[in-house]
DNA sequence: TTAGGGTTAG
C-alpha cells in the first residue's frame, strides 16, 4: 500500500521519477490542462508527463503547509493531498479520478480538478464522453465557463449530458442569454431533451419576461411524458411562482402524482412567500398525513409562511414539533421562529427564542433588531449596531438597511451618519436597500438634500427608493417631486400604490386640483383606482382640494370600502363644514359593520366642532371608550376645547382642560388660544396664553398666536412686547406662504412678497377687496390684521 | 460512471 498525493503548486516540485510512495503530479498539467497538448507524441513519450509511468519523487511534498506526510489521517492535510489505496499496479488515478473531481468540487480545490484534468487530457477524453462531461462539469462549478466551453469543444463525442452540464454551468453564473442560446444549439444539432436538460433550462425562467420561455419548455415537457418527474416539477412550481403566477404552480403541483419532502418543502416555501400562510400550513399537514419526514427546511419555511393571519397557537404547536423533530437547533429554524414572533409583534418570545439558540448568525441578529425597529424600539435596536460590532459577526446590506430604519425610527442622525460613513467604507453605499433606508433616514429628519444625493448616488433605483424620496418632498418642494415623477416614468419604473397615495397627499396638501385630478385620470388608466389605499387617497385629495362632489362620488363609486374610506368621507364632510351629513355617514358606517377607530371618531368630532353641534359632540367623546373601546387620546381632548370654545362655552372649555390628563401638554392651550382669538375674548386668552408660553417657550407659532390674540382685542402695546420677546429669545418662525394655481402654473406668495410680475396689480386688487369687505361688514378687525406677519 | 429541484433578515 502507498500513498497518493495530488499536488499542483509547491515550489521547487521535481519532475524526475518517482523514487518513493508519492507521486507528485507535474506543475505544467496542474496549472496549464489546455497546453497538456495530449496529442503530442513528445509529451505523451515524455516520463514526466506520464502519469501511468511516472513515480516522481516527494520532493517538496513535506514543505506543504499544514501537511504531515507520516500521518495520512491528518485533520491539517491540505485538500489538495489526497490518499488512496493502491494495492494494484495501476495508477490509482486511473480508477479514482472521477471520486478525486467530487472531492476538488466539493473542497473548492480547483487545482486538484486541473490537474486531473492534465492527467484526463494526457488520456485523451476528446474520444470519451464521460470523461469530458465531468470536466465539462467542473469547470462549470468553479464558474469557469470558459474553460468548460474549451473542454465542451475539444470533445469529440457529447451527449446530453454534456449539453446539460454546460447549460448548468451559464445558469449558475446567472447567464440566461447563454442558457437559452445553448439549449437553441442543442436543438438545432438534434441532441435529445431529457428531464435533466428541461428542469435546468425551467430554472432560467424565473421572471416575468421569460415566462413565455417557460410556458413553451411546460408545453414540451408534457409532450415527451416529463411532467411526472419530481424534479421537473418542482422546476415548474418554481419557475410559475416566480414569475407570479402562483395559481398555474398550484396545478403543477396538484398534478404531480408523487411529490417528495423537497418538493413540498418547496410548495410551503412558495405559499409563505405569497403570504397564503393557511395553505402552507396545509401542504405540511400533508406532508406528515403522506408519512413523509418533515426535516430542517421543513420547519423553516412553514414557520416562515405564519404570517399575522395564523392563529399564534399553531406557531406555538410547530415550535414545540420542531424541537421535538430534532431541528430546533438549525440556525435557519431558529432565525424562522424568531422572524416569525417579530411578525406577530411578539417580541418577548423572539427575544426568548433568540436567547436560546445554540448558534446565530448576522440573520439572528438582524431578525430580532428588525423586531426593536418594527415595534417602535429603534434605540434598542441601535444597541445592537455595538453588540454586532463587537461580535464580529460582521455586516451586510439587510442589517445595515435594518440598522438605518432604527436610527429614522428614533431619529438619531448622529447614529446614522455614522452608519452611512461604515456603509461607503464596507462598500454598501450602492446597494438599493441600503440606499434606500439612507433616503428614507435623511428624508424623516428634513436633509432633504442629503436624500437627493444618496438617491442621485443609487445606480440601481427602484420604485421603494423612489417612494422614499417622494416622502422627503412631502412638505417640502412640490415641483421637484413632480419632476421626479416623470423622471420615473421615463426610468420605465412602474409605480406603485405608495408612490400614488404620496403624490395625492402632494396634491392634497398643496390644494392643487388640477394635478390631482391630472394623476387621478393616470390611476384610472393605469389600473390603480382599485386599489384601496389609493382609492382612499383620491377621496381626501377631492375633499382637501374642495371639491366634496367627486370625493363622495368616488366613495359611492368604490367597489371595495374599508374604516379607512369611510373616514376619509366623514373626515371630507368635516373639512367642508357639513357635519350633519358627517354625523348620517358615521351612522350608516356602522350600520354597515365597519368598525369606528380612534380616527373615525376624530373625524366625526371634528365635524361637530366646526358645525357647533355640541350636544353630539359631547355624547360621542362620553361614548368613546364604553361603546367603542377607544380610549381619548390627546387630539381628541383638542377637538372637545375646540368644540366647546367654538360654541362660546370658553370658561368650560378652561376647566375641561384643567381635569383632562392632558393639562400639562401645548396643544390643548393653544386651541385655547385660539378660539379666545375667534371670539375676541381676552379675558381667558391671556391666561389661556400663559399656560401656552410657559409650556412651549421655544416654539415661535405660540408667540405669533399670542401676539395676534392681543392685536385682535385692540392691545397693539401687548402685541408687540410678545414679539419682542420672541425676538429676544431668538425665536424664529419660518415665513408661511400661501398660493394658487391658475392654468397649471402654481404661484407662490409669502407675507409682504413682492417678487412676483404682477405684484402691483395684486396689491391694488387686494387693496380694492379689503376696502368692498368693509363697506359689506364682513371685514370687522383692527388694522394689526391688515398689516404682513 | 457523469448532468436536475429548496431555507432565514429587508
Amino acid at each position: 500500500m502507498f500513498t497518493l498525493a495530488l499536488t499542483a503548486s509547491t515550489p521547487g516540485t521535481g519532475t524526475g521519477m518517482a523514487t518513493g510512495s508519492v507521486i507528485l503530479v507535474p506543475r505544467a498539467y496542474a496549472f496549464s490542462p489546455f497546453e497538456a497538448k495530449p496529442h503530442s507524441t513528445e509529451i505523451l513519450n515524455s516520463p514526466a508527463f506520464s502519469p501511468l509511468k511516472a513515480r516522481p519523487a516527494n520532493t517538496g511534498f513535506n514543505s506543504y503547509p499544514g501537511h504531515n506526510a507520516q500521518d495520512p489521517n491528518s485533520k491539517t492535510t491540505h485538500s489538495s493531498m489526497v490518499y488512496c489505496n493502491s494495492d494494484s499496479d495501476q495508477n490509482p488515478l486511473f480508477n479514482d479520478w472521477p471520486q478525486l473531481l467530487q472531492i476538488s468540487i466539493g473542497s473548492g480545490d480547483l487545482m486538484l480538478g486541473q490537474a486531473i484534468h492534465a492527467f484526463l487530457a494526457k488520456l485523451g477524453y476528446q474520444n470519451d464522453a464521460f470523461r469530458g462531461n465531468n470536466l465539462v462539469n467542473l469547470y462549470g462549478k468553479f464558474n469557469k465557463l470558459g474553460d468548460a466551453q474549451s473542454v465542451f469543444d475539444e470533445m469529440l463525442v457529447r451527449n446530453t449530458i454534456t449539453w446539460t452540464t454546460l447549460i448548468k454551468g451559464h445558469l449558475q453564473v446567472n447567464d440566461v442569454e447563454s442558457v437559452f442560446r445553448i439549449a437553441r444549439e442543442m436543438y438545432w444539432v438534434g441532441e435529445e431533451f431529457n428531464e435533466h436538460t428541461c428542469s435546468v433550462i425551467l430554472q432560467a425562467c424565473d421572471s416575468l419576461e421569460n415566462l413565455v420561455r417557460g410556458e413553451q419548455i411546460h408545453g414540451f415537457v408534457i409532450k415527451r411524458g416529463f411532467d411526472e418527474d419530481v424534479f421537473v416539477g418542482t422546476s415548474l412550481i418554481s419557475m410559475y411562482s416566480r414569475c407570479g403566477d402562483l395559481g398555474a404552480a398550484e396545478k403543477v403541483y396538484s398534478n404531480l402524482a408523487y411529490k417528495d419532502v423537497r418538493c413540498l418543502n418547496f410548495m410551503i416555501s412558495e405559499y409563505g412567500k405569497a403570504g397564503c400562510g393557511e395553505k402552507a400550513i396545509g401542504v405540511f399537514l400533508h406532508l406528515l398525513g403522506s408519512g413523509l419526514e418533515p426535516n430542517d427546511y421543513t420547519f423553516t419555511n412553514v414557520i416562515s409562511a405564519c404570517n399575522g393571519d395564523i392563529d399564534v397557537e399553531v406557531l406555538r404547536v410547530l415550535h414545540g414539533m420542531c424541537i421535538k423533530c430534532g431541528c430546533g437547533d438549525e440556525i435557519s429554524v431558529g432565525n424562522a421562529i424568531v422572524s416569525v414572533y417579530v411578525k406577530h409583534g411578539m417580541l418577548e418570545e423572539a427575544e426568548k427564542s433568540f436567547c436560546g439558540m445554540g448558534e446565530r448568525n448576522l440573520v439572528s441578529w438582524t431578525a430580532l433588531l428588525s423586531g426593536y425597529v418594527k415595534n417602535g424600539n429603534g434605540k434598542k435596536a441601535l444597541e445592537g449596531f455595538s453588540q454586532i460590532l463587537e461580535l464580529g459577526v460582521g455586516f451586510d446590506s439587510c442589517c445595515f438597511a435594518t440598522l438605518l430604519d432604527g436610527c429614522s425610527e428614533c431619529k438619531n442622525l448622529g447614529l446614522g451618519l455614522q452608519i452611512h460613513g461604515f456603509v461607503v467604507k464596507l462598500g454598501y453605499v450602492h446597494d438599493v436597500s441600503v440606499g434606500t433606508a439612507l433616503i428614507d433616514l435623511y428624508a424623516k429628519c428634513r436633509k432633504l438634500r442629503s436624500a437627493r444625493l444618496v438617491f442621485h448616488s443609487l445606480l440601481d433605483k427602484n420604485i421603494v427608493s423612489f417612494n422614499a424620496i417622494l416622502s422627503g418632498y412631502i412638505g417640502a418642494d412640490e415641483e421637484d417631486a413632480m419632476a421626479l415623477f416623470s423622471q420615473l416614468r421615463l426610468a420605465d419604473i412602474k409605480p406603485d400604490s405608495v408612490t400614488f397615495a404620496r403624490l395625492l397627499s402632494l396634491s392634497a396638501d398643496q390644494a392643487c386640483l388640477v394635478k390631482g385630478k391630472c394623476l387621478h385620470a393616470y390611476i384610472i388608466k393605469t389600473g390603480f383606482e382599485a386599489n384601496p389605499s389609493v382609492g382612499n387617497a383620491v377621496i381626501t385629495m377631492y375633499a382637501k382640494c374642495g371639491s366634496i362632489g367627486d370625493a363622495c362620488q368616488l366613495f359611492y363609486s368604490m367597489n371595495y370600502l374599508d374604516s379607512i374610506s369611510w373616514n376619509a368621507v366623514i373626515s371630507a364632510y368635516a373639512l367642508h363644514g357639513q357635519g350633519r351629513k358627517a354625523l348620517i355617514l358615521f351612522e350608516e358606517m356602522k350600520k354597515e359593520e365597519f368598525v369606528p377607530d380612534e380616527i373615525t371618531i376624530l373625524s366625526v368630532l371634528q365635524a361637530c366642532s366646526y358645525s357647533g353641534l355640541l350636544e353630539e359632540g359631547f355624547c360621542l367623546f362620553n361614548d368613546m371608550e364604553s361603546k367603542y373601546g377607544i380610549k381619548p387620546e390627546i387630539e381628541h381632548f383638542a377637538c372637545m376645547v375646540d368644540l366647546l370654545g367654538r360654541a362660546g362655552y370658553l370658561s368650560e372649555a378652561m376647566s375641561f382642560i384643567n381635569r383632562s390628563p392632558f393639562s400639562g401638554s401645548p396643544l390643548l392651550w393653544r386651541t385655547l388660544v385660539h378660539v379666545c382669538k375667534l371670539h375676541g375674548d381676552l379675558n381667558f386668552g391671556q391666561i389661556a396664553s400663559k399656560h401656552l408660553l410657559d409650556l412651549a417657550p421655544e416654539e415661535a407659532g405660540s408667540y405669533i398666536l399670542v401676539s395676534n390674540l392681543y392685536a385682535g382685542g385692540g392691545m397693539l402695546n401687548e402685541a408687540a412686547r410678545v414679539r419682542t420677546v420672541m425676538n429676544d429669545l431668538k425665536v424664529s418662525k419660518e415665513a408661511g406662504s400661501s398660493w394658487i394655481e391658475i392654468d397649471n402654473k402654481v404661484h407662490q406668495f409669502v407675507a409682504s412678497d413682492k417678487d412676483h410680475p404682477e405684484s402691483k396689480e395684486i396689491y391694488a386688487k387686494l387693496d380694492l377687496l379689503k376696502s368692498e369687505m368693509k363697506q359689506n361688514m364682513i371685514y370687522n378687525r383692527t388694522p394689526a390684521d391688515m398689516s404682513p406677519m
